[in-house]
DNA sequence: GTTAAACATGAATACTGATTCATGTTTCGG
DNA sequence: CCGAAACATGAATCAGTATTCATGTTTAAC
């Protein structure tokens, strides 16, 4: 419930109580445009699943942009730190790539809401939506420059591949994970793990897969 | 003036003076959702645009939801043949994917208006961004396996590679020809392209690139 | 326990914009 | 040229909802 703590909202609580409210206004506005979508979602939606009142609303947002954007900042950062997770100590980029996406498929399937509102964030908030991406894009290159300076991968391209491979993985996790979320998520990972390893590596590797 | 003549549209004009008229509803409808997206376009923007009254716009189209379908179904097609016949006579299926990207960059570039269109379309008409990404898919599934059975790339995974590459396609031209639209198209489907070669053919290649 | 700040309330406000419709005008086959 | 169908018009209708605000209640510091 209170998983937004960590946050720079726009109007800080001060109590006890002011904490929860706001905390349940942010996970009420979840669920709402998650189902319907920013326009189709109503602050009278959001205060009604938070069993709060109309007004309250205006206590702790400045207005539906704003607690849009509040949500894709949370979920931006969620995101990224589930990935992150996941990948940590794996023994080499190419099974780093493939344990990320299977992640990233699980990640879109079990949070459906989550993608919805990132990618609306496209046309609502698109400071908000590009600023997303490219942070990722950016640890993405980070990652691929140090992977090939221990020769774990071949040289160059690192920023156009890293954007590859981020529009793989929305697209897979797009298809695989809420399109038609039937073939298990490590199917799916193991099946582009191979492309993904001879693209970056260039060469057969039978260590991993 | 006339591109949208093929459609099958909902409300068929009768008379050139009404085809005329639906046409410039059409062109003047890809401007105003273009510049201001689905929800901040308003009939009143369109019909102004037209030049025509704003009861015009119901002899031809049940609704707003309506024009922008019919929008979405001719720019699906267009893109669809834009890249179809610029790989068209490619030698092998690594060359086409390196002349499919560079269209599909130059073409985003061109025609900014048409991608957001589409891109909304995920949340307005999501059975038809859908249906467009499938067809899509479908078939660069087929041209992958006939490259596989000519022996062009290696065999297997058809549909994952088709989504993967679709990804890679539409976040490469939504950065490189609708973010930063600098660096020239060729050069980012080169840069590419030997991440491409290695990974659809699990060898390095001298004839090509 | 007092009190000032913080929080909660929901009816009222204010505005936007999609869609309808009754009425005129143009087209075109005969 | 005539008439019926097709087309054009824009004021009026209709619905929805974001935001405000005056008022009442709760919290927590002292």
């Amino acid at each position: 419930m209170n998983q937004y703590s960590c946050l720079t909202l726009p109007k800080a609580p001060r109590t006890a109580r002011g904490r929860k409210t706001q905390a349940k206004l942010l996970d009420a506005a979840e669920v709402e445009f998650g189902e319907r979508g920013f326009h189709d979602a109503s602050i009278a939606g959001i205060t009604a699943r938070a069993d709060v009142a109309l007004g309250t609303f205006y206590v702790y947002f400045e207005g539906k942009e704003a607690i849009f954007r509040a949500l894709v900042a949370h979920f931006s950062r969620l995101t990224r730190s589930v990935i992150a997770e996941r990948i940590v100590g794996a023994p080499d980029r190419v099974t780093a790539e493939r344990l990320g996406l299977e992640a990233f498929i699980e990640h879109a399937r079990a949070h459906p809401h989550i993608y919805r509102i990132i990618g609306e964030a496209q046309f609502v908030a698109p400071d908000a939506y590009q600023a997303y991406y490219q942070t990722f894009a950016d640890a993405y290159e980070t990652g691929l420059k140090a992977a090939s300076a221990r020769g774990d991968i071949r040289e160059g391209h690192a920023e156009e591949l890293a954007w590859a491979l981020i529009g793989m993985n929305v697209f897979l996790g797009q298809r695989y994970g809420l399109w038609n979320p039937d073939k298990p998520a490590a199917d799916v990972a193991a099946a582009i793990s191979e492309f993904v390893a001879y693209g970056l590596k260039g060469q057969r590797d039978r260590s991993q897969a």
